[in-house]
DNA sequence: TCTAAGTTGAAGCATTCCTTCCGTTTAGGA
DNA sequence: TCCTAAACGGAAGGAATGCTTCAACTTAGA
């Protein structure tokens, strides 16, 4: 699920390196669901694996949210990447990398903003600069697409991973038959109300760029 | 800020009221940004008051969640009719009644999901066909909306109610500047796609109805 | 087969949270 | 103004939850 480049567990053993895929892999819907602070013990079991190991691989809660920014953030880069390629049409490429973002619950966001992701961030210098190069991206789809004349003109990038960061953070309580049915149906109201050919409503306040997001007081 | 019907804190002393009131209104917008598990101290230091007066009004958490729930559905059935009545056009009190709930918070599933709030509404008559009479008319501002021919067909009065909730959950992390922004942005662009002079692209499943939200499994 | 690496979960410790209770303050009637 | 029942606050004891370590056990892989 996460890159198979050489970021992270290198010289594990096989088994080693399939545990802490599956915890990076259960963590990361975990912190979107229940918050940063879910209890140890849950994201043991939640990974099929017991309180020691997760211990054993990530020393404290930070180290484990280190991991899981870094998975987001590459995963991100990579999806952005593949939807830019293979449609033809910016505003294509936007409609598929959101829809994957989605299917994949990859709050953009969560790259972006909070404190304790934030730093995750900024202390990883490879992982600082491939969240540059995602946010590079982005903006780049967003502005050609405002070019193309697709998306309207009064939205920027941030406002895109606003929309997918509220879209991958599900509202609690959602009966189960409803739980995979429910985000793809807002994404699509969501699309067609950024489409162009849509009325259109005027918005209050600029555009909001990636910078807005980044603005967080630090203290 | 709550409805001022005879319903709740009637013997009170005044000061005792004004209390009352601050605890609740402190408690929705902590009950829907951090959980329905805050700290009860929290809550109290929310309200400015101490611990020990939240337990004299509330005897425990479900008391507190049941009057906050009350008040909820309260406002958001009078903010309903007040839509309905002041609008010409039923899109115009749909948009309306949905800026209002954004505004002030209330999230309309809040009171349709999840086993807690569900159980609150049921154990109250009194609440429990309030609930009903604002369900019915959310049901006919959607269906209105649509024979009117200006609201989406593929949408049901679920699927706002959905809309709403997500709005009022904000996204954790959120910089100070945007918070009173955002909402406001994301459901301008919501209600442009769930607009008929969207391009409408099609949505999976039927359109979601009331009755689908409250069918969450019991176990 | 052997061993270094990996795994586990119970146990002790720390922290957070709940709830009560009593000394103090105050609204509001006489 | 005075008086009292009502209300308030918040420290403190106890319960619960979460964190972290570690010693006994298992397994991958040479």
């Amino acid at each position: 699920m996460s890159g198979h480049s050489s970021r992270g567990g290198d010289g594990l053993r096989a088994d080693a390196r399939r545990n802490r895929e599956q915890i990076i892999a259960a963590a990361r819907d975990l912190f979107v669901d229940k918050g940063l602070n879910v209890p140890m013990e849950d994201l043991a079991r939640s990974a099929n694996v017991g309180v020691g190991t997760l211990y054993r691989r990530f020393p404290d809660r930070e180290a484990l949210l280190h991991a899981v920014v870094a998975d987001i953030v590459h995963s991100l880069l990579r999806v952005g990447h593949e939807a830019r390629e293979q449609e033809p049409e910016a505003w294509g490429a936007l409609c598929r990398f959101m829809r994957k973002c989605n299917e994949q619950r990859l709050g953009v966001l969560l790259s972006l903003m909070g404190p304790r992701i934030r730093e995750a961030v900024s202390k990883d210098p490879e992982l600082m600069s491939t969240s540059t190069a995602y946010i590079h991206l982005i903006e780049d789809m967003v502005e050609a697409a405002q070019r193309e004349g697709t998306l309207r003109a009064d939205v920027g990038a941030g406002d895109i991973g606003i929309v997918i960061s509220l879209l991958v953070m599900r509202v609690p309580g959602m009966p189960d038959h409803l739980r995979e049915l429910v985000p793809g149906r807002l994404l699509e109201i969501m699309l067609d109300g950024l489409s162009t050919r849509s009325p259109n409503t005027p918005l209050a306040g600029g555009p909001l760029t990636t910078a807005d997001l980044g603005a967080a007081r630090p203290k």
